[in-house]
Parts: C-alpha cells; sequence; structure tokens
RNA sequence: GCCAACAUAGCUCAGCUGGUAGAGCAGCUGAUUUGUAAUCAGCCGGUCGGCGGUUCGAGUCCGUCUGUUGGCUCCA
C-alpha cells in the first residue's frame, strides 16, 4: 500500500500502480468526470499513469492553470488530427497550450494555402473527432522508432525535434487515427472537448528564425462547455468596443497622423482636457505630500546621458542624436527625465535636512520602439511620464516607499480601479555579479520594499532575478473592468545613477553621504493609462474626468439665451461643457450626447426658463428629474464623489 | 525590425473574373421651433494611401514606399 497525500492534508491509502484517476474516482465519481490531469509530486501528468510510491497528488481540473494548459494542449492535438483527417500529408511542427488561453499549431501544408474560410470544416472535423470520446494514449518509444516513424511519414521538423531528444525519454501519445510526439501530459479523453473555435491564422517560421521555412499557424480556442465558448467570444466582442483606439477616435481624444509621424499621439481638445484633468488631480495629491513640481528641456547634450549610462545602453536603437552647426555638439531627446532630476538635485551642496528631497514632473520622452511594437496610445514613440525622482537617505527609503505606495494606491482607486497586486522584483541571488551597489545596501532595499508593501497590505508576488542591475523595483498589476490584468505604475529603487552622478549630502555628521533615489510614475506614462482608463470605462468616464461633464440640450432656439446663461453660472463651480444650439429635435441631441457618453445632459425649454431650472439626465440612465441651479450644483457634486 | 493581411469621401463600408467610382452617417443650404436615443428636402464632397510598371484601358494585376492591424521560439 502506498500513501498519497491530497491538498488538503489528508492521507488515503491506496495500492502501488493506483491512478490519479482511480484516487479521484475513490473520492466522487463527479470530481472524476471534471478530473483533466493530475499534479504529482509538483510534477502534471496524465490522470491515468500509474503511482507506485507514496506522493502527493493534487488532482486538475478545469479550475486549475495547469488543468487548462493540459486541456488546450490536447485540443491542439485534435486540431492536428482533424487537419491532418482532411488534408492528409500536412506536416506538423509544435503546438502547444498559450498561457494567455488557447492553442495554437504550427503546419507546414505544403502546396496547400489554408484560410480562415477552411475554420468551419475544420472546426466541424474537430467536433466529430471529440465526439469519439478518443483516448489520449501515452506510449514510451525507443529515439529509432521514433525516427523511423516520421520518417516514414515524411515529417522533418518533428525528426529535427527527435534530434535534440535523448533516447528512453521519448513518448509519443495517441488519439483516435494520430499520433504525436509529444511529452504530454493530456486529458483522458476528446470526449471533454465540447467547445472549439479557430481563432485566426498567422506566419510563424520554424523555432521562431526567419531564416528557416516558413509555417502557418492556427490559433484556437476550446472549452469543456459550448456556455463557455460563448461567453470567451463576447468578452472579445466586449473588449473590442472598449477599444482605446476606436473610443479614441469616435469620442475624439486623440488622433495620429502620417505626416507628424508614426507612434506619435496627437491630442485633441477633449482628450486633452481629459489628460489635464487626471494631471491636475495628482499634482494636487503629489503637493499634498511634499513634492515639487519641475520642468526640464525635451532634448539634453549626449553628455548628460553619457554620464547616466543611458547613451551605452540604448544608443543606437534609438532616436539618433541632433547635430548642432557646432562641430561634434550632439543632442539627445530624453528618453528618461531622471538624468536632469539628478543635476537638480547637484546642482548646489544638498543638506540632510533637506531630504528626501521629491522632484516631480510630467516629462514627456521619446524613445525609438519597434514599428512592429507600435499600438494606440499603449505603446508610443513619444509618452509623458507622471514621473519624480526622490532623493533619500537609506533610512529614508522604506518610509518613502510606504507614501509611494499610498499614493500609487489613492489614485488607482479613485480611478476606478480596484483590484491590485504588486509584483517585487528583487536580485537574482546567484549572480550578485550583474548588480552595482553593496551588499548591505540591496539587503536593505529589499527589505524596505517587502516590509513596506507588507505594512500596505498589499497582496504580492515575488520574483527573483526580476531586478534591475541598478536596484530592486516594484510594479503595481491591476485587474480592469472585463478583468483583464495590466501592468501599471511602477517603483524602483535606484544606487546607480546616484553614484554616476556623483550626487552628495551633508550628512547630520557633518561628512558627505551618497543618497538612494526612487523612480517612481503611478500611471506609469499618461498616454499608456489613459488607453487602459478609457477601456477600463468604455469611454464613459467619472464625472469630474469626463472631458465635457455637461451638454445644454435646449428644446428650441428660443432658449439658447438661457442655456449659456446656465453655462456661465456653472463655471465658476467647475463644471464645464457645451450648449448644443443646433436646430435638431430634443430627441436627436439626447441621442448625440449618449453617444459622445456626455455624463449629464441638462434639457432646457419653456418651463425651465421660466422657472429658472434645469431638467437633468444622466448616461445611460434617463431623467433624473428637474432642479434649480443650486440643487444642480449639490446633486453635481455629490455625482461627482460617488 | 521580420512575416502576413489590409488601405476607396471626414466616419463606416459596397464596388463580380481589368472597361474611366457608389451608399449611409457627418458637413453645407433651406424648410421645420420641436420635451428625453436619429425631422424632411436639396447640395457639396474622392488624382480609390504615394510612386513606378504591365495593358488600348488599372480602384481592380505586378513592384516599391508609407501607414494600419494581427502575429513573431510560453519548445515535441
Amino acid at each position: 500500500m502506498i500513501n498519497i497525500t491530497l491538498p488538503d492534508g489528508s492521507v488515503r491509502q491506496y495500492e502501488a500502480g493506483v491512478s490519479s484517476m482511480d484516487v479521484a474516482r475513490s473520492i466522487s465519481e463527479g470530481l472524476a468526470r471534471n478530473v483533466l490531469a493530475a499534479k504529482v509530486n509538483g510534477e502534471v501528468r496524465d490522470a491515468s499513469r500509474p503511482i507506485n510510491e507514496d506522493s502527493s497528488v493534487a488532482l486538475l481540473t478545469w479550475n486549475d492553470d495547469d488543468g487548462k494548459m493540459t486541456f488546450w494542449h490536447s485540443s491542439a492535438h485534435l486540431m492536428a488530427e482533424a487537419l491532418e483527417a482532411l488534408y492528409p500529408g500536412m506536416k506538423f511542427a509544435i503546438g502547444p497550450a498559450l498561457k494567455d488561453g488557447g492553442f495554437y499549431y504550427d503546419i507546414d501544408a505544403g502546396d496547400r494555402t489554408l484560410s480562415s474560410t477552411d475554420f468551419k470544416k475544420i472546426e466541424d472535423k474537430m467536433k466529430e473527432l471529440a465526439r469519439q470520446k478518443n483516448e489520449y494514449k501515452r506510449e514510451e518509444i525507443s529515439k529509432a522508432d521514433a525516427i523511423k516513424y516520421f520518417e516514414e511519414k515524411g515529417d522533418e521538423y518533428k525528426l529535427e525535434l527527435l534530434e535534440g531528444l535523448e533516447d528512453g525519454q521519448i513518448t509519443f501519445y495517441t488519439q483516435g487515427n494520430f499520433t504525436d510526439l509529444c511529452r504530454g501530459p493530456h486529458i483522458p479523453d476528446t470526449g471533454k472537448i465540447k467547445a472549439v473555435k479557430l481563432m485566426k491564422l498567422a506566419g510563424a517560421y520554424w523555432r521562431g528564425d526567419e531564416n528557416n521555412a516558413q509555417l502557418t499557424r492556427i490559433y484556437g480556442i476550446a472549452f469543456p462547455k459550448a456556455k463557455e465558448l460563448t461567453e470567451y467570444l463576447e468578452r472579445l466582442e466586449e473588449a473590442k468596443k472598449r477599444d482605446h483606439r476606436k473610443l479614441g477616435q469616435e469620442l475624439e481624444l486623440f488622433m495620429f497622423s502620417e505626416k507628424v509621424g508614426q507612434g506619435l499621439p496627437i491630442w485633441l481638445p477633449k482628450g486633452t482636457r481629459l489628460r489635464e484633468r487626471l494631471q491636475n488631480f495628482l499634482r494636487r495629491e503629489q503637493e499634498k505630500q511634499g513634492y515639487q513640481m519641475v520642468i526640464t528641456p525635451h532634448i539634453g547634450n549626449k553628455e548628460l546621458y553619457v554620464t547616466s549610462g543611458h547613451y551605452a545602453k540604448y544608443g543606437e536603437d534609438s532616436f539618433q542624436p541632433i547635430h548642432t552647426p557646432k562641430e561634434g555638439e550632439e543632442f539627445l531627446l530624453k528618453p528618461m527625465n531622471c538624468p536632469h532630476h539628478c543635476e537638480i538635485f547637484g546642482h548646489r551642496p544638498r543638506s540632510y535636512r533637506e531630504l528626501p528631497l521629491r522632484l516631480g514632473e510630467f516629462g514627456t520622452v521619446y524613445r525609438y520602439e519597434q514599428s512592429g511594437e507600435l499600438h494606440g496610445l499603449s505603446r508610443v514613440r513619444g509618452f509623458t511620464q507622471d514621473d519624480a525622482h526622490i532623493f533619500c537617505m537609506p533610512d529614508q527609503l522604506k518610509q518613502e516607499f510606504l507614501s509611494v505606495l499610498d499614493l500609487t494606491r489613492m489614485v488607482l482607486t479613485k480611478m476606478g480601479f480596484s483590484e491590485f497586486t504588486a509584483q517585487i522584483s528583487l536580485r537574482d541571488p546567484d549572480n550578485p555579479d550583474k548588480y552595482i551597489g553593496s551588499d548591505e545596501n540591496w539587503d536593505a532595499a529589499e527589505a524596505a520594499i517587502i516590509e513596506a508593501a507588507a505594512e500596505a497590505g498589499l497582496t504580492t508576488v515575488t520574483e527573483l532575478g526580476e531586478a534591475a542591475f541598478y536596484g530592486p523595483k516594484l510594479d503595481f498589476m491591476i485587474k480592469d473592468a472585463i478583468g483583464r490584468q495590466w501592468q501599471l505604475g511602477t517603483i524602483q529603487v535606484d544606487y546607480n545613477l546616484p553614484e554616476r552622478f556623483e550626487l552628495e549630502y551633508i550628512g547630520s555628521d557633518n561628512q558627505a553621504h551618497r543618497p538612494v533615489m526612487i523612480h517612481r510614475a503611478p500611471f506609469g506614462s499618461m498616454e499608456r493609462f489613459i488607453s487602459i482608463l478609457i477601456e477600463n470605462t468604455a469611454g464613459k468616464f467619472p464625472l469630474w474626468l469626463a472631458p465635457d461633464q455637461v451638454a445644454i440640450l435646449t428644446i428650441s432656439d428660443r432658449f439658447n439665451d438661457y442655456a449659456h446663461e446656465v453655462l456661465n453660472k456653472l463655471a465658476p463651480h467647475d463644471i464645464s461643457g457645451f450648449v448644443d444650439e443646433r436646430n435638431e429635435k430634443i430627441g436627436r441631441k439626447i441621442r448625440d450626447a449618449e453617444l459622445q457618453k456626455v455624463p449629464v445632459m441638462l434639457i432646457i425649454g419653456e418651463s425651465e426658463a421660466e422657472e429658472g431650472k434645469v431638467s437633468v439626465r444622466r448616461q445611460g440612465e434617463g431623467d433624473q428629474g428637474s432642479m434649480s441651479l443650486t440643487e444642480f450644483t449639490e446633486w453635481f457634486e455629490a455625482a461627482a464623489e460617488s
């Protein structure tokens, strides 16, 4: 008998050779039906494989990430089986599951060209094969036999893969009539796959190398329940509707111009109002916490970046230097604000009494991103960071970190994001030479970050080896309204720049000391943050942020004068908007304001003009009744708070 | 950057196998003076992304450039 330890800590006894599936059955039939694979002593394996010694076993279902990955991997095999059945002679390269969901298979279709019009046929075949509930059978095979099999089949890709594998650890998996070289594991049988959809087709090189053959990559998704596929597709639809590029155009927030240049966003009036509101908000909050704003130029002498080390690191992959008429003089578009801020710190002697010195700037920087990486506002070549650099003494690090965490969390919460986690990136303990700065400093900084995050009550994930060479960091991850994860603001500790710029302060001991620097940007960049904000709100910005807060809609042009009077009276209350004077019916004006997602509509006709009132309508909600202007400003303030 | 697809009016899109461009919305003009998601009519608007080529003839075929979109070793 062997002991099987389950995740809840309970221990059960079974005959040696028992399978994970048997274990599941002994617990409940329902569980057994849902088991996709099992994690045995930390290794994900087929549920059918025998266990011969005392082990810990976790049964994996659709609710486990490893279960999903196994499911999708098996789905890739199912797709390959369907392809082979429909189009004999195809060669298969690799077909993994994807962490972000779904799977793909890279295939060499020979002379045949596959297109998305073939998807339906392939999906139908997959469903047909799935209904046969074919078992995924594992088989250990000798390298010679494996080579023979694929030589006969004429699949040079699998043969190449075999070259890299050792005899004795090669396995085949077979379901139905399809056999594939595969490490596994797989789900018990194809019958679990109830819903499949092929998503897209892309070119991909064999082994990702452009010198190799170009293969056809087919992406697909699969689920154990039809309903889950429907929901998945609905989520994709929803994401499409929220796409900030689409909304940015519809709401006239920003634009791009070929003439201005790729990846260089142009902020239109409405987008600018939105952005300025965000900046003002952040500026005020930062000033409350003792930040001082500074402004530095968009270009800097090359020497500045040689000093900071950025030139050596980014030289040829960036915008190239600007030459002046003067011989040998070169300027760089600034890729970062920190060197400038270091110069501010260093321009006169600093006392420890001035620390922490917190310098903030909405600094616009330019980076030459690869053209293929550009994407709407989220990946651009010119953007503005909500940047700040805190120069402090080592023993102030934790306190400063804590206030930055507080600030970040506060502003994100105000922005409507409530679920965050923090990723803490530390040194790679096996590679101490990769990092600059003393061990004591690193230990202290890492401890400061970990303690600060714990004190702030943040859920954290720690990644070893992910730190920058100059210091550890913490990144904020947020979840948006439709469940997507985004990486936002980052907080980094830096020992490097103070050293390169030879920054010093005079301590209470009358000796010179080197300050520690914290880089931090709660939003990251205004561009990227706003792209996330647009997608999170679907363009329905909170009242206090909306570019136009109220649309004043007149029933007929007889009331235009009163409408303007109302607009003027709202201005002192910091409520802004416009009067829709068009000669249109009220229904039309409402529709247009609704589509423009103006949060509040004030409807003005005969009765309002006579009684000095406004009829209030909330975007997406409808009529809120009529009120006096005083009542309305109170209503507005209350609404803006919530 | 590489691969693929796409680029037609301000926007969304139609235009069969090559035979000199169309719709809806927007805009303009007029009528209408309107009560909670589209009033009616008329008009304007495109060297079909740029350049080159094939052809008697190119939005349509080929090349090239620009831009956009999706992908670009999560290893069998």
